[in-house]
DNA sequence: CTAAAGTTTCAAGAAGTTTTGAAACCTCAA
DNA sequence: TTGAGGTTTCAAAACTTCTTGAAACTTTAG
């Protein structure tokens, strides 16, 4: 009732969480995230919260903090064994869908949020400032608010699975 | 030779250069950056390192790295004013540009890593491990491999101008 | 109701990152 | 060749973020 016979984890996989590990850092995320899934995402059944530990090194409050985020996001689901007490977690495998709300629910609120920010800047900016000089800003401004509506509209249109066709990028705030 | 008369960066300017700044950060790059190229953008004439970091309040030691930063990718270019001696700053105004480069210099080459750092860990795990869990775990790195696959192919049509169709990543180590 | 197993929270410590300030280093003019 | 103005480098300080471990909490079995 207590005893893990062998780790069936080989270095191949810790490879693999590290791997992962990191491009989810990239991506903005911590870490011990990404570790976590990945172990999970190769295991045949379930695990429990003990075992991902063992395996990856990890104090018991790390891997709750790290499967609490996980389940915020719906990458993990939480399931039971019949007779065990404890919890079990397994991967939520469509990482399509995974990607598609991050990117509905992160990265589209932080390109609203910034254009908000550029809006009331905007606003702020002297009606007419010393020299003629803040004319030159506000346009400025206008046009990273135009990258920002621009940015914002292909996002939806990727959340939504449509085609996206990325050359009016090139044209924001561009020379040639 | 000395005194910069009146400081004409508002606040509002400056809240602009935090929200790019912090932006900036979200990207994975340095928010100073944000914050240094936003002034250069919003200015009608080159700046010195001087005036930047007496505005932005930063010590010149991090205005020199965030410039050499900003000149490795392109977002900044130096000139020189007729009788000046010291260095002055504009900023590139070709965003679009710009997110192009990051796209095919460092994006690109992040998921090309991802890409092999699998092809390895596939390569090292067991033949045929305890029990048949191995095959299972082959089949999920392999998913993982589609994945990046695909990642590659989206990121290098975009970088080409090509309009791209995110259907596919839908369908990646998708369950429905 | 109590005790055991499991999980979550959180303050303190560890680790990592950014910023500074001073020294070294360039470059040009005299 | 020297020195003034300007820039870059880099070790140490300041700040942030992450991790731990212990205590508090929850749940279930007896």
């Amino acid at each position: 009732m207590s005893d893990p016979p062998a780790p069936p984890v080989t270095q191949a996989e810790l490879e693999v969480a590290d791997t992962i590990g990191k491009l989810m850092e990239f991506w903005g995320f911590k870490r011990p995230m990404g570790r976590l899934w990945t172990l999970l995402y190769l295991s045949p059944a379930p695990l429990g919260a003990a075992e991902l530990g063992e395996q990856l090194k990890m104090s018991a409050g790390a891997i709750s903090m790290a499967l609490s985020d996980l389940l915020k996001w719906g990458a993990v689901k939480k399931t039971w064994r019949p007779g065990e007490r404890r919890d079990f977690y397994e991967a939520e495998t469509g990482v399509g869908k995974l990607v598609q709300r991050v990117l509905r629910e992160r990265e589209l609120e932080l390109v609203r949020q910034f254009g908000d920010a550029l809006a009331n800047a905007e606003a702020s900016l002297p009606k007419t400032g010393p020299r003629q000089s803040s004319d030159f800003k506000r346009e400025r401004v206008q046009e990273l608010r135009r990258l920002s509506k621009l940015g914002e509209s292909l996002l939806t249109a990727l959340v939504a699975g449509k085609s996206i066709d990325p050359t009016p990028i090139l044209k924001v705030s561009g020379d040639s």
